[in-house]
Parts: structure tokens; C-alpha cells; sequence
DNA sequence: CAGTATCCGATGAGATACTG
DNA sequence: CAGTATCTCATCGGATACTG
């Protein structure tokens, strides 16, 4: 039925690319690895994401939610509540995310060691 | 015997956040799907990268080296060959790699539309 | 072939101040 | 509370030219 053509990332125009930068991204991966914990608020996100700023976290959200992997939902009260959560397909991309990360973390100590190694055989003088 | 620490990917100074941008990066991530293929020469990921340019190619492999993901292999013939590939570690998270771009690709119609829904309702004027 | 060096414009990103 | 607006600076990233 579909399916007749394929979204190659590695081809330079495919649309894959920019929606591949929004979930991997600094802030979007960390904003969608949060948000699988469970629907959060703006500012609730903001504090799980240490060292994110109000600007780029907005924009982040904003990013992910244009290309449907996040619902935001407003609550036109006083105060103003928002809360953000993972649509379905945005759940699954968390969720190979969050496998990711967990084993880049789990390789940390290694990683480190690696990088110690390398800096010691390319020190300067 | 040892993990009494635990690296955070989401605290701000956690020395994983960096490594995470190396892998997730926007050539980093292209780099290390391309290698999941097999080891390939530089100017080999040049084409199959499309659109990246020596200078960014360079640096993310350096990067990716220096994590201890890639490997370098430099044979001193004429011309010059140099060959990367993955270190163990390096497949694993390639793997992972392709298992997202792989699940967002195919949900790269439904995602299309969303973000033509979301332009149009966003539209100025 | 596999890079490095340099220049330069575009984008990322923080700080601060303001608004519905 | 949940953002937007503006300013500013750093880094990203492409083009071009050069080297072992």
C-alpha cells in the first residue's frame, strides 16, 4: 500500500534528517528521556534537565511537538498549568533513547579511560 | 565491585553528556551508522554521508576516536589509506543508533503530517 | 588520499527582562 | 506559571586553499 518510497537519512535533502536532530539533540534527547518518566510541566522539565534555559527548552518542546512526538496540553487556570507528555510513537523513540543512554552510561568508566589515554598520547609539548 | 557511582545523564556537569552529544550529534550519529556497515576509508564516509564536509567529518570521527568508539587505522602506503571502524562498544550503540533512526524513519509519513497539521495551525496572517 | 588551516556567515545558546 | 523578546557571545559548519 505504502511504503513505495524509503526515508534514507544518509541521503542529504530526506526530511528524516532534521526530525532525527530534534529527538537526538542536546535538548531534545533529554527533554524526551524526562518526559518517559511520565507527563510533566514546563517547569518541572526544566528542573529535570539541569542547565537547560527557559529559551531552549521551549524551543525544544516546540520542535518535538511539531513533528508530533509530544502532546502539550494547556489548562487555561490561574495559575496557567502545561503539561507535556510523549505521544505513542514518541514513546517508542524515548524508549530507544533511554537504551541508548543507559548503555553509553553503563560504558562511562571505560569511555573515560579512553578519552585519558587519548589526551595523554596527543598532549601538546 | 565497582558502579557505587552512578553517571546522570541528566546532571549538568555529568562528564556523559558530552560523550552523548559526540554519538547523537548530527554527523557523529550519521558516522557511526554509517561504520555499523563495516569499516570504510575516510573519503568512503565522505559519500556515503551526503552533505557532510571534510572538516565536520574529521572532527566527529576525532571525537568518536577519542570516546573510544572508533577505531583508526592508518596504513603509511602511497597514497596515504586510513580505515575506521567500531570498537565493541561502538557497535553496541550503533545498533541502538539504527534501531531508532530505523523506528523514526518508518514513522516518517505520520510524522510528515503532523508537522504540515502543526504549520498550518501555527500560520501567520 | 586524508587530512589541516583559515576565513566567514549562520545558528546555538545563555542572561535578562517582560507578558498573558 | 509558562512562556516571548531582545541582546550578546560562542560554537557550528561550509568553502576554499594548502600539506604529508
Amino acid at each position: 500500500m505504502d511504503s513505495d518510497v524509503d526515508y534514507d537519512v544518509f541521503g542529504a535533502a530526506c526530511p528524516s534528517r532534521p526530525v532525527l536532530e530534534d529527538v537526538t539533540g542536546r535538548w531534545g534527547s533529554l527533554a524526551m528521556g524526562a518526559l518517559a518518566d511520565g507527563p510533566m510541566r514546563f517547569n518541572e522539565l526544566r528542573r529535570r534537565v539541569e542547565g537547560v534555559s527557559q529559551k531552549m527548552l521551549a524551543q525544544s518542546l516546540q520542535a518535538l511537538e511539531r513533528d508530533g512526538l509530544v502532546n502539550r496540553q494547556v489548562q487555561s487556570t490561574f495559575p496557567l498549568k502545561v503539561e507535556y507528555s510523549l505521544t505513542p510513537t514518541g514513546e517508542v523513540l524515548a524508549a530507544k533513547l533511554l537504551d541508548l543512554i543507559g548503555y553509553l552510561t553503563g560504558s562511562m568508566p571505560s569511555i573515560l579511560d579512553a578519552q585519558q589515554s587519548y589526551d595523554q598520547a596527543h598532549a601538546k609539548t
